[in-house]
DNA sequence: AATCTAGCCAACCGCCGCTGT
DNA sequence: AACAGCGGCGGTTGGCTAGAT
């Protein structure tokens, strides 16, 4: 358990040694803990409106606020920013963190970056009190995305439509925006997996979607498609690195596609990107037209990821061993 | 009506990696 | 190379609320 009055008078008391030292943000002398007023909301809104973001140690003291630096970041991030999302999880959007914890794990920030308008702590929270129990419910381990007694793994799946659903769609390899998108049931434009990715699948026998290291490993070594966001745009974690997987497999995407990747991401102005309908279009494995305002942006991606498509993929590099 | 219980979620904590000095 | 500061992340907590008893 927390022990919040306890710990905080530690901290308290540590406090002045700490200070002299150095000043940490989370010296909590006078400082207000616990929920958020409106007024302080005010306070930031406006301070940031004004200011921007960034620079969180000095931010309260400038803002007015009796917070610490942490605490307005984190009230900023998960609530008050414009591009937060309020309301509850659609089920595509649902559809779309089961898949993506499937690949990626506990990397909130990672699967929230490719939900727009999600953040970290609500798509965490909404695993927590939602998903891992559904999982459960349908005699699968949230942790691993397989079934919870392995033994029964060759009995009949769950009777319900509901639980199938769900089990196929976990077996379902994620959807990219390589070289598509198609339409949900829902209707909102999900990132497809090309044929030629579903062959590999097919073709290859150490890339059944069962086994989470190939599933992983496959979408890592696409690495361009993995970092589309859900809305199309380029993404990766603040820091521009590519947490996929574990290190191993970072390691294997750093060491070929992060050049490529710091490029699309430094031509890509996200706000326009967003904005934009070439990966918003049900069928886009043709080239963007020339007549679209962002033609020369989309023409670079589409370019470096056909390029991407043809030399680096794991059947491209199968087909260059052949030759 | 009062109490208990479970679920939800905003907020906190400790740790880590990056960056600047 | 070592150190300190900062921002960001994932795990966890505890207050609030709705439903059950």
């Amino acid at each position: 358990m927390r022990k919040p009055t306890s710990s905080t008078a530690t901290a308290e008391a540590a406090a002045p040694a700490a200070a002299a030292k150095s000043t940490p943000c989370c010296v909590k002398v006078g400082l207000k803990r616990g929920p958020w007023t409106p007024e302080e909301d005010e306070l930031l809104a406006n301070y940031i409106k004004k200011e921007g973001e960034g620079r969180w140690r000095t931010l309260p003291k400038k803002a007015g606020l009796l917070r610490c630096g942490k605490s307005c970041r984190l009230r900023w991030m998960n609530y008050l920013r414009p591009s937060v999302k309020r309301g509850q999880i659609a089920p595509d959007e649902e559809d779309l963190i089961l898949r993506l914890h499937r690949l990626l794990g506990n990397r909130w920030s990672l699967i929230a970056g490719r939900i727009p308008g999600r953040t970290d702590n609500e798509i965490k929270n909404y695993w927590n009190t939602h998903l891992s129990k559904k999982l459960i419910s349908q005699g699968i381990d949230p942790r691993t995305h397989k079934p919870l007694n392995p033994q029964s793994s060759d009995q009949p799946k769950p009777s319900s439509s509901k639980a199938n659903h769900l089990q196929e769609s976990l077996k379902e390899p994620i959807k990219t925006a390589s070289s598509g998108l198609e339409e949900t049931t829902s209707g909102s434009a999900h990132p497809v997996i090309s044929n030629k990715e579903n062959e590999y699948f097919q073709n290859n026998s150490n890339a059944h979607l069962d086994d989470q290291y190939h599933t992983d490993h496959f979408i890592a070594s696409r690495g361009y498609t993995s970092l589309l966001n859900y809305d199309g745009s380029f993404g990766m974690d603040q820091r521009g690195n590519q947490r996929l997987g574990n290190g191993e497999l970072a390691e294997d995407i750093n060491s070929g596609t992060e050049d490529v990747f710091s490029f699309l991401n430094s031509l890509i102005n996200e706000e326009a990107f967003q904005q934009h309908q070439i990966f918003n279009e049900p069928n886009v494995n043709s080239a963007p037209a020339s007549s679209d305002p962002l033609f020369p942006i989309a023409a670079t991606a589409f370019g470096l990821a056909t390029v991407w498509e043809s030399t680096l993929t794991p059947s491209a590099l199968d087909q260059n061993e052949s030759k």
